[in-house]
DNA sequence: TAGACAGGAA
DNA sequence: TGAAATCCTGTCTA
């Protein structure tokens, strides 16, 4: 092969892939173009999004800044693709056609490697019963001897592996953990038929047309599979309508549906955009809760719900629900905080049709293998930035402040155990006039403050004067302040972790993070989500994470923008002092700016 | 019959 | 690494 210049992509012998998302503009004489300011012009790279498309099918988006973005192939990824039917001669191919340079060797061979695992093993029906086969005779006796394998199967006389319906999706646990990915050939459940069409005009006026990702992730998830077309995971960010995607989905396979979500909130949310989107009727979509359940062809329900029992050790009272209708799909929302011991063991559950939903597969306990077990494959992905070129979701400047540790709690923090480090240094009083300096900075927009610790929120609400929404608020109570937050009667909001989740403040265009849970990418990624609706006027979101300095706190902050800053996302790192000081009234008088604000919430 | 709240679970 | 939030059920009140 060829050298070819014009291509996008770069293989390189790690295994990691290069893709130039842009290309110099070259001007009728052959010359790089300039703007007028000397620097050079680019535009999208022709080839950029035919090949993301490819690449999506058999390697991992790793990073994603503006103009190269980082794939890794990984055996995880390889065997994604051999479940999505991917051959090593057809991914060779697609490396070939985009590639600028030759592809190196041992990517070849380590690609063949790992494909030849999957597969190797297959479940399989016969008739009521499940069969563990394999293509090489070798496969089989090598997986049996793991004990964790071996104590899930009956071996009979014949040297045949059997296993019960129940253990389908704990033995594909064990097999991908030592590295034996197995094919699942056991098929789905049809369901009962249900036409599920969608409105042209949504309810609640103006028309209702998908996106073009939108469109593209439902069928990758549809066409997906190695049967009939029906597993698997579609990642998307927050804000970018991963609901509208389920929706779609369903319309697409056209069966009683079930819907799984983390909280009554998002019950709600899911059957007002069904009815709004969709021709389905009041009473075929139903919310299965603590307040009321009702079971009809599309039914949502939480996973707690689902899990719920009376002791410790008694029955799970609630798992009739996969049986009181003949679901043909099962969808999960924000499938990463997926409570797998259940899921494993439910037979039910492995034999139905699943989507999973979720903004970042990344989980801090490093089991993304389960989703991959129970759930399926990832079937789409869309990187942040991509969406926010497009305008689906607003530009975001992030910033680090970093402030000095109070001088009077320096000895606590030397004292302290290295657990206590990260609360002394997160809850660092120091933090709270640098936050009026960023409210004032600020002044007209409408801004979130979210923290972790209950006590530090507390002062700082009387500090600034400013409401606060903590899980103990009573709803009526929250819902009277997020409408003030809507309405603009109140522009600064404190929330505790419940900010996290299952709050819809579309105004909202700053974000001050004080305090965080240790290390997790997943929360910081959700905090920026809360203030990527694009705005009105095309505006940027801010978002700002205030850190003590050269603290267990900083350390921490670091690790929790891996994931943001893999999707393409800078941190600009300032110190506390950099910032412009409070104008409005004379220095140091930080109370009478808090005071003014309480003045106009009035 | 609806709402509020306590208690237990993970 | 630990704190906080949430959910469920059941009971009490109006």
């Amino acid at each position: 092969m060829s050298l070819r210049p014009d291509n996008p992509l770069l293989v390189q012998s790690d295994r990691s892939l290069m893709l130039h998302t842009v290309r110099a503009v070259i001007d009728a004489k052959g010359n790089a173009a300039r703007d007028k300011d000397g620097a050079p012009l680019t535009e999208e790279h022709p080839r950029f999004a035919a090949a993301r498309d490819a690449l999506a099918g058999f390697a991992e988006l790793e990073k994603s800044p503006d103009y190269l973005h980082t794939y890794r192939i990984t055996p995880v990824s390889i065997w994604n693709a051999a479940a999505l039917g991917l051959t090593p001669q057809g991914i060779q191919t697609t490396l070939e056609d985009f590639s600028c340079v030759p592809i190196p060797r041992n990517v070849q061979s380590d690609i063949r490697q790992w494909m030849g695992r999957y597969g190797l093993l297959a479940i399989e029906r016969r008739g009521e019963r499940f069969e563990l086969v394999a293509r090489e005779p070798g496969a089989l006796q090598d997986v049996l001897g793991h004990e964790a394998v071996k104590k899930l199967v009956l071996v009979d006389a014949e040297k045949r592996v059997w296993l019960d319906g129940l253990s389908r999706g704990t033995l594909k646990q064990a097999l991908i953990k030592i590295g034996y990915p197995v094919d699942d050939r056991g098929g789905y459940v049809e369901g009962d038929r249900l036409e599920i069409r969608l409105r042209q005009a949504r309810l609640s006026g103006g028309a209702f047309k998908l996106r073009p990702y939108q469109i593209a992730a439902g069928e990758a998830f549809h066409a997906g599979g190695t049967v009939v077309g029906g597993n698997g995971v579609i990642v998307l960010p927050c804000g970018a309508g991963k609901t509208v995607v389920g929706i779609q989905v369903m319309s697409l396979v056209g069966t009683k549906t079930l819907i799984l979500t983390t909280n009554t909130v998002a019950v709600r949310q899911w059957r007002e955009e069904l009815l709004d989107k969709t021709e389905l009727t009041p009473d075929q979509v139903s919310e299965y809760t603590g307040d009321q359940k009702k079971v009809s062809p599309v039914t949502i329900t939480t996973y707690q719900m689902l899990t719920w029992r009376r002791s410790k050790t008694g029955e799970f009272e609630h798992f009739s629900l996969f049986s009181r209708e003949n679901w043909g799909l099962v969808v999960y929302d924000e499938v990463h905080l997926l409570p797998a011991p259940v899921f494993r063991v439910t037979a039910d559950l492995q034999a139905r049709r699943r989507l999973g939903l979720t903004a970042t597969l990344v989980r801090e306990d490093g089991k993304e293998d389960e989703v991959f077990c129970l759930i399926g494959p990832k079937r789409y992905d869309v990187p942040w930035k991509v969406l926010e070129h497009q305008g689906f979701i607003a530009a975001a400047h992030c910033t680090e402040v970093r402030v000095p540790l109070e001088s009077n709690l320096k000895q606590a923090y030397m004292a302290a155990s290295a657990r206590n480090k990260f609360r002394v240094a997160s809850e660092n009083p120091a933090k709270t006039r640098v936050i009026e300096q960023l409210i004032e900075k600020h002044r007209g927009g409408r801004i979130l403050v979210i923290g972790q610790y209950i006590d530090q929120l507390n002062a700082l609400a009387r500090h600034l004067g400013a409401p606060l929404i903590t899980g103990k608020t009573p709803n009526v109570e929250r819902e009277k302040l997020y409408d003030g937050f809507r309405t603009g009667a109140i522009d600064v909001l404190i929330v505790s972790k419940v900010g996290n989740f299952a709050i819809d403040l579309p105004e909202a265009n700053v974000a001050i993070q004080i305090s965080g849970t240790f290390g997790s990418r997943q929360e910081e990624a959700q905090r920026l989500g809360r203030i990527l609706r694009p705005k009105s006027d095309g505006s940027a979101a801010a978002f700002y994470s205030i850190v003590t300095l050269g603290s267990r706190d900083q350390e921490f902050a670091e690790k929790r923008q891996l994931f943001l800053t893999e999707q393409g996302y800078s941190y600009e790192i300032i110190e506390a002092g950099e910032l412009p000081p409070i104008a409005a009234s004379a220095p140091g008088v930080a109370v009478a700016a808090a005071t003014t604000t309480k003045e106009d919430h009035a």
